[in-house]
DNA sequence: TGGAAATAATAAACACTGTTCAGTACATTT
DNA sequence: AAATGTACTGAACAGTGTTTATTATTTCCA
């Protein structure tokens, strides 16, 4: 490979990576609405078809988006487990990361969790290891835990299962306002005495 | 009032009703994408700017197609929920339910519980009846359940809480197509199976 | 019953959207 | 210096939600 060529890498992951910054800006500045090609590429001041010499089309971009999240997701998770020992704690601080991320980060959510635009990325259909990194995490602390018999089931996978998604339905039906009946009261904190509730029925004391 | 106004009061009542009807068709027939005020107008013969005179917009229209899915779960319910006594076979009888219309409906419950416009019309910021109509169904239902000792826990909105965040987490993970670590396995019965799980430890034997 | 007032419906326009593609302008190579 | 290759452009296409002046119809009242 000529020295050329591998500049040339180099720069396209560059714009890659710019234009991805770009729309995560406004993503997270604007919302979801206000990410249009045409708003991207004025911010980093190209031409709109330009954008599609780096990405197939927008739902590409979303995809691109949506791993960027994954990371950040996984760097509190990194952060927030550090040290500690015993996994149904981990399992605790974990919930607790995953909630708070949403609370924090509405829109990231939204990308990671719920909008179809990055799962229509039909040149990723294979490519869903980021969020796999994830998703293994939580497997891993389930497993640990069955193991220690700290915990009951057989099934770690179903077990994964159950928690991700109740944490996944109170957050979701949180930012998508369906939880109306509820109003006034401290969601955060509903949602976290909730999963601690789930998880207290399922330790072994 | 006037035989004019009753008159005209019932063909506007037709007219709101031939709009969401054709929306929900074409929502349910060719999916979400295909939903749009011209698509609408060319199914029921009518200009684009007709539909303005009987919707705010896009949001307000969305917002009554949502009411009218509700209904419909409802009537489900009341179907499988008739004859039962004991609440936790009616807790049972109604995930599964739950689960299957979302199976057999993804768009109706898209419409119900993940798209945003429902939630963005805000003429209907206070009018919520049908969601909670529903969602007093299985408060009512804990509620008997807790009463008849049948149920581990205190709060009734808590646990209500609990088992449809848990529901919709499942249903909403897999219609976004966010159980790629699942696949191969025969999803709606993994779901069945788990919300029994997550059931059977709320169980007082 | 005929003319005036009211109003339901329309078509066109506005400002957007994602996407494509012929053409340009610049960088690299020979 | 001329020829090649290519990153980029910007206009065009077909669509979107929404507004509004105009038309066509219906209702009302003298």
């Amino acid at each position: 490979m000529s020295a050329l060529q591998n500049r040339r890498e180099r720069e396209i992951v560059e714009m890659r990576q710019l234009i991805v910054d770009a729309a995560i800006k406004l993503f997270m500045d604007e919302g979801y609405e206000k990410v249009s090609i045409r708003s991207i590429a004025q911010r980093i001041e190209y031409a709109p078809g330009t954008i599609y010499l780096y990405f197939k089309d927008r739902d590409a971009l979303f995809f691109a988006m949506h791993e960027w999240a994954f990371t950040k997701l996984m760097n509190v998770f990194e952060a927030n487990l550090k040290g500690i020992k015993n996994p149904i704690e981990k399992l605790r601080a974990m919930s607790g990361s995953y909630i708070n991320f949403a609370f924090k980060n509405p829109e990231l959510y939204d990308l990671m969790f719920i909008l179809k635009e990055p799962m229509c990325a039909d040149e990723n259909a294979e490519n869903w290891e980021c969020g796999l990194r994830v998703y293994r995490i939580l497997q891993e602390i389930i497993d640990e835990s069955l193991e220690q018999q700290l915990l009951k089931g057989e099934s770690a996978p179903m077990i994964s299962f159950m928690f991700w998604s109740s944490l996944h339905g109170m957050v979701s039906l949180h930012l998508r306002n369906r939880l109306r009946m509820y109003d006034g009261l401290d969601l955060e904190n509903l949602i976290n005495l909730t999963a601690e509730t789930i998880l207290a029925q399922f330790v072994i004391n």
